[in-house]
DNA sequence: GATTAAATGGGAATGATTGTCAATAAGCCT
DNA sequence: AGGCTTATTGACAATCATTCCCATTTAATC
């Protein structure tokens, strides 16, 4: 069905993240691509980016003033540590809150139990500033 | 500084809020005033909202679209377990979660640590649908 | 009732995201 | 290599929640 056709704008996008640390918007990651000679359309970051986060391939997370923001992530399910004034990102994995969160469900007689976490403050760097 | 007046538009998104179990987006609350009869402003209603949520008298999560919801809310922290059918919303607590945040913040060197959790499924009522 | 600044409303403006569709090009076949 | 098929692209329009602007209204005070 998707036969995932490898074009240059696709490999510039994950260029693109991979060479960024923390999350960036599907804008701020179009600003990036251009900058480095190519010229993409907007529409093929959002679409890419979109698909990118379906296949897993990029985390997504909704920012306080509901702006999406995509990063490269490691395989697996995990949250993040997030510094509101740098955007620093640490990937947290907890076992004991997944366990806690679906038990949390099934007490109260939920199914298909997912969740969302988000840590956020300010790193050391940030402090000392 | 702010000399919160009570006007009869205050009165009637309270109201609104009132008569709802669950989160409704700005949107949703403005049709809700407008159903019972007052023609409120769409401004208003976000202007009033997002004061009552500064002033913690409601509770505000961003939903998966972007979209802004709100609830009156209880006092205190607590985190939602919420259906993803039907909007059905628990209040839920735990002080385990509370303090294991705030210990991962800690244990990465930040402060001013805060944090957001939802907890989502299909609750028993849609499951038997 | 008069005064005054807080609050309103509605229409325009913003800004992220999605839709459209003709033009382009990746991968496959020979 | 050349051709074919169809996924993908890109420029622009469209959408939609939210914010801005500002003349008008009105709650609270005297």
């Amino acid at each position: 069905m998707a036969t995932q056709r490898l074009t240059k704008q696709r490999k510039a996008i994950t260029e693109a993240l991979r060479s960024q640390e923390n999350f960036k918007s599907a804008q701020e990651i179009h600003a990036l691509v251009n900058l480095n000679g190519e010229t993409i359309g907007l529409s093929t970051v959002y679409r890419n980016l979109t698909e990118m986060f379906e296949a897993r391939d990029v985390d997504m997370i909704i920012g306080t003033d509901g702006e999406s923001q995509y990063r490269l992530c490691s395989n697996g399910h995990h949250h993040h540590l997030t510094c509101t004034n740098c955007g620093l990102a640490i990937e947290i994995t907890g076992e004991a809150l997944e366990v806690w969160a679906k038990q949390v469900g099934i007490d109260n007689g939920f199914t298909e139990i997912a969740h969302t976490l988000e840590i956020t403050g300010i790193c050391r760097a940030c402090k000392n500033t």
